[in-house]
DNA sequence: TATTGTTATACTCTATAACTATA
DNA sequence: TATAGTTATAGAGTATAACAATA
């Protein structure tokens, strides 16, 4: 899609202007890299993470691991059920308390992990390429900050404070949906 | 979650070095924002991309308007019936070739459409909030030179290539999927 | 025959609920 | 009874394929 292209925004006078898009595009081409880099492991970027975490050995069940990375316990089964049958991670029931499986890596399981680490490291440097090393630290620095503010804020409460301030006298519309299927 | 939290990224020193997840945590902050603020119109943000042609009555049927916006043509059909159903488009079959259909606003839509815009012009100043307004435009510039680049290579291609590069001698792991159901 | 839009169907991902084995 | 993990099931979202109307 071409800048002049872009739906939505075609009343902004300047690209500058147009953070969400900009924002976008970047984050998308990281993701679209990160994904590419990552895909030889079963369950692609969220496999990672896992294997991540049984590299290191982290504390906890699979249930913790699950809540660390925000998704469902049942999606984590599959996950490790992938990972298992690739032989890179193993479950191993805590002699403390039966009910618990600790994951861990295998040998092939860290190897792997250290080399991927290392593509993911270089995929850094690959999309920040455009900017000189100066301006390279200026962008990670005021990311860096906006990240800290983002992070810090409750993010629906935040929201639903924004919504009232900008629109306190808006009747929305309600957003039926049809059914389908 | 918080900053020692964050998963993968424990065996980078610094937060500075962490672009996938600063990047990761303002984008979603910032769909966050924007879901909330078009949540009142069916179809929440496409919804508001359809709506934004159609109160700019841009050339074309619905199937150009389904590739602009790069989602499906049964898709935009659903879309479609939503918001004509909420009184904010209507279908006008093309006179010049009457199997098309001209997507328009009612007056109703275009003044939805209006008000919801300005709404999100407020929100990019809400997360650019931490910055002063210096530093404001020092990071839509940057963000504006990565977009470009981004924008510039063909996404596919370059990321295989980097892989290539990254990791020539690699055997990868045979992502096998357990089949589920 | 080719194309626009619709409808019906299938697939993927995720979430909910029921089940087991431990405690 | 309560909890960790698994399995079965259902839902939302999306894509594929067959269809009707028009060219």
């Amino acid at each position: 899609m071409s800048a002049t292209q872009r739906p939505g925004m075609e009343t902004s006078d300047a690209l500058d202007s147009d953070l969400g898009w900009t924002l976008g595009v970047v984050f998308r081409a990281y993701v679209r890299t990160v994904n590419a880099l990552v895909s030889h492991l079963p369950g692609g970027p969220r496999g990672y993470q896992v294997l991540t975490a049984a590299a290191q050995e982290l504390p906890g069940g699979q249930g913790a691991l699950a809540q660390r990375l925000g998704v469902d316990k049942t999606v984590m089964t599959y996950l490790l059920d992938d990972l298992e049958q690739a032989g890179l991670v193993e479950r191993r029931p805590d002699p403390a308390d039966r009910r618990n499986k600790r994951i861990v890596a295998t040998e092939r399981g860290r190897a792997t992990w250290a080399e991927t680490q290392t593509r993911l490291e270089h995929a850094e440097e690959h999309v920040l390429a455009p900017l000189d090393p100066a301006d390279r630290s200026v962008f990670r620095e005021l990311l860096r900050k906006l990240a800290v503010h983002a992070n810090a804020l409750d993010p629906v409460h935040d929201t639903c404070r924004l919504v009232t301030e900008l629109a306190p006298d808006t009747a929305p519309v309600k957003p039926r949906r049809s059914p389908r299927h």
